[in-house]
DNA sequence: ACCGTATTCAGCGCG
DNA sequence: TGAATACGGT
């Protein structure tokens, strides 16, 4: 065998080797923190440690996947595979099913994702009449969520003088109650959402000794990845799981905390050493990704925020090039700016597209640079926007599995209970909450046997036979494994039927989706993975049951979902979603006032360091070549604003800059007075007339955008022959309207007669030359 | 129950 | 701007 701290640094070396006792490893961006954490689990076992002694608690499921194989690779035998490696929430989730009793609930419990914790607030504003504007649910989903994080209960929360203070200012003095009734209602459904998940552990852990005994010695190792992101529960858990030996080994960055506004605790990391006096800490500060260039612009910037540890990092690698900043007039120019500027960058260093990503503060701001990446026919691939798992389609179908897996799930069964539709309406359902409510008993129970005379026979049938069914499907859970069952339930329920009758090009789309969750059903059957270690008190099962399938279908996040057809394209993403990731060629783009940093984050200064830090991490994804960008107009909300350049901007030293004064395709030129100095501290606004910019967007935008301009993009009238993007091509009927409001009635064939908003129907004109 | 229309709102997002 | 949802008429 060979000896695998070969392959190590002195800095590395050390921390992997430091296997005893409490340990911290600040690493910088780029210094191979994975490597280390990978490399001291594979020592451990080297060392003759149990694998399954060993427990490893990431950021990301993939980030541990992507370990675990590493480590197997590296030790050449899988047994590393028994090393329990994961999420705090899958992890602890796993442990949850099977302590789960201690604490009420069944191990068949669900898990809800942010959604469903969503729906769920929301039912609840709506029966407690409270006015939805004031209760918006993500203010109320936050509020329950950090409430939750902080160990404040319900009670607390509505008994706290302070609490009920700050709610009462901000007008919703009721959040207590909803935060109560929300709780129980989670209870009473046997469902968990994600906080429930780690206060749970945490009160497992607190309140039963032998449950806190037993995992504190089934895990003599902890070992924490990105420890900068954990949140108070999070740190409390390992805290006690690691209290009775203390082998436990922190990695994080405090430079990379950029998560605090979802509840990280930056000071987890920062009072580490206070915790743990003993604690060696060690810091990785060689950089093995970036250009010295690179790193020296990202030092320079992040020198600027107060409440850091201190560390430099540094890089034997070369000078690099010198980081271009583009300057464009419009959100649409940078668009093309940058688009242009990976065209040319692919012909000159013959690079994939893969080696390059766009990075921006906001999801929103990736339109114009997938129309500008469209135009010159450079492939891109957009990472976030909504996730496999939470289509509606999807969810729909999930919510079956969750009633018949726990018939207590009451979003699940208010989900599904008229889908596909079934002549079970508002005031049906209404009803049987009332009765649930005053008898007692749950909703499904109450479904089941409503009692007498509350419903007429129609109504009755309906819902029995909805009730039959359902049992039907949960008597088959432990006879067909989860394939078999998926499809029965998708024909016997009219899924099937109801999305293939929507020939619309979004139901077609719905109905491959639903296709594509049954086949990840049939190789989940076909081919169970083969899980870590089984928990004492935890069932095998030979056949894969849907039950197996749904444990933790909750957790998997779209970063989990392979996209087999992702080959060789080019990356945009928001910076968040960088993180933990590298390119040869990066461009961070939108560097404005108000957009990056944020708005949000103005008025304070922990908020500004947590932009700062995201800057930090967005320079420090880049290898090679890094790119910057501002507009000095942009629309936002519909109409066109003044930018100022970003501070950050003026944050990195000017030498390492330079400013192309080359515009990429056929636009005017700009005045050599557009120095950089002109551009950090604009004076007057120059000119702001809509007008002026017309002509340049006109020119730019790409038949798929709505001008800016009032003048149709096409002339219709009726008889003449149109396509549609989604329709097809179709006959003009009729044109109503003026200006702006411009209607057209179109017959597309197969699809019918539609009526299209001029303005928006990005309707091209059919023509026939010859 | 369902459809078209009006209104509203807009931050980053691990699990 | 545009998406998501609420509303209101049939």
């Amino acid at each position: 065998m060979k000896d695998i701290l070969n392959d190590l640094n002195e800095e590395q070396r050390v921390a992997v080797t430091a296997t005893e006792g409490p340990v911290m490893v600040i690493a910088g961006a780029g210094s191979g923190k994975t490597r280390v954490l990978t490399y001291r689990i594979a020592h451990l076992i080297n060392k003759g440690i149990d694998p399954f002694h060993v427990l490893a608690l990431t950021f990301t499921n993939k980030a541990a996947r992507e370990m675990k194989d590493r480590i197997i690779k590296l030790l050449g035998s899988s047994e590393s595979a028994n090393v329990w490696m994961g999420t705090f929430h899958s992890v602890f989730a796993r442990v949850l099913r099977v302590e789960g009793q201690k604490l009420g609930y069944p191990s068949n419990f669900t898990i809800y994702d942010t959604d469903d914790t969503k729906r769920v607030i929301k039912a609840i504003i709506k029966d407690l009449q409270l006015d939805d504007k004031a209760y918006q649910v993500s203010y109320v989903y936050h509020r329950i969520s950090s409430a939750k994080t902080s160990l404040i209960t319900p009670e607390d929360y509505i008994q706290s003088p302070e609490i009920q203070e700050q709610d009462k200012s901000a007008n919703k003095p009721l959040l207590g109650m909803i935060y109560q009734a929300y709780r129980k209602r989670c209870f009473q459904s046997a469902a968990m959402d994600f906080d429930d998940l780690l206060l749970n552990t945490y009160k497992l852990l607190r309140d039963f000794p032998e449950a806190l005994y037993k995992y504190q010695h089934k895990f003599e190792y902890i070992l924490v990845d990105e420890y900068q992101d954990t949140n108070y529960l999070q740190y409390l858990i390992v805290k006690m799981l690691a209290a009775n030996n203390e082998n436990l080994c922190v990695v994080g960055d405090d430079a990379q905390s950029i998560y605090a506004f979802r509840g990280a605790n930056i000071q987890n990391i920062l009072s580490f050493r206070k915790d743990y006096p003993e604690a060696q800490v060690y810091k990785l500060e060689q950089n093995y990704r970036s250009t010295k260039l690179i790193v020296e612009a990202a030092n320079q910037v992040i020198k600027n925020n107060k409440n850091r540890i201190f560390k430099e990092v540094w890089t034997h690698n070369d000078q690099g090039h010198k980081i271009q900043v583009f300057r464009a007039i419009t959100d649409g120019e940078e668009g093309m700016l940058v688009a242009g500027s990976i065209f040319e960058q692919r012909m000159n260093t013959h690079s994939p597209n893969e080696a390059f990503a766009i990075l921006y503060r906001t999801n929103a701001q990736s339109r114009s640079f997938e129309e500008s990446l469209r135009k010159l026919n450079i492939p891109y691939r957009i990472f976030g926007g909504i996730s496999f798992y939470q289509r509606k389609e999807i969810k729909d179908v999930l919510a079956y599995f969750r009633l018949i897996i726990n018939n207590k799930d009451e979003d699940a069964l208010l989900r599904i209970i008229n889908y596909p539709a079934r002549g079970i309406g508002k005031t049906t359902i209404e009803k049987l909450q009332v009765i649930a409510e005053e008898t007692g008993r749950s909703l499904w129970d109450t479904l089941e046997s409503p009692g007498r005379g509350h419903f007429n026979e129609g109504t009755f049938q309906k819902l029995s036979a909805f009730a039959t069914m359902i049992r039907s499907f949960s008597a088959m859970l432990g006879k067909k494994d989860a394939f078999e069952l998926a499809r029965h339930i998708m024909h016997a329920a009219g899924i099937k039927r109801e999305l293939e009758e929507d020939k619309t090009p979004e139901g077609v789309n719905r109905s491959e989706n639903v296709e594509e969750l049954l086949n990840a059903i049939k190789e989940f059957a076909t081919a169970p993975t083969p899980g870590p270690s089984p928990l004492e008190g935890e069932e095998l099962e030979l056949r894969a049951s849907l039950a197996d399938f749904m444990k933790d279908i909750a957790l998997l996040t779209d970063a989990d979902v392979e996209d087999k057809t992702n080959t060789d394209k080019v990356s945009l993403m928001t910076v968040h979603q960088a993180k933990g990731l590298e390119f040869p060629f990066v461009y961070i783009v939108g560097l404005e006032e108000n957009l990056f940093p944020s708005i949000q984050s103005l008025n304070d200064r922990s908020d500004l360091e947590e932009e700062r830090r995201l800057f930090y991490v967005a320079i420090t994804r880049a290898q090679q070549r890094l790119f910057l960008s501002f507009a000095e107009n942009r629309y936002r909300w519909g109409n066109l604003t003044f930018c100022e350049p970003s501070r950050f901007l003026e944050e990195i030293p000017q030498e390492l800059l330079e400013f192309p004064r080359k515009a990429s395709p056929p636009r005017p030129t700009f005045h050599p007075k557009d120095n950089f100095s002109d551009i950090i501290t604009p004076k007057a606004p120059k000119i702001n007339i809509p007008g002026h910019y017309k002509k340049v967007i006109g020119t730019q935008s790409p038949a798929g955008s709505v001008p800016a301009s009032q003048e149709p993009m096409v002339e219709v009238f009726p008889g003449q022959e149109v396509e549609h993007p989604q329709f097809g091509k179709g006959k003009v009927l009729a044109v109503d309207g003026q200006g702006a409001n411009k209607k057209v009635t179109v017959f597309f064939a197969g699809i019918g007669q539609k009526q299209l908003l001029l303005k928006f129907a990005r309707l091209k004109v059919v023509t026939h030359d010859t």
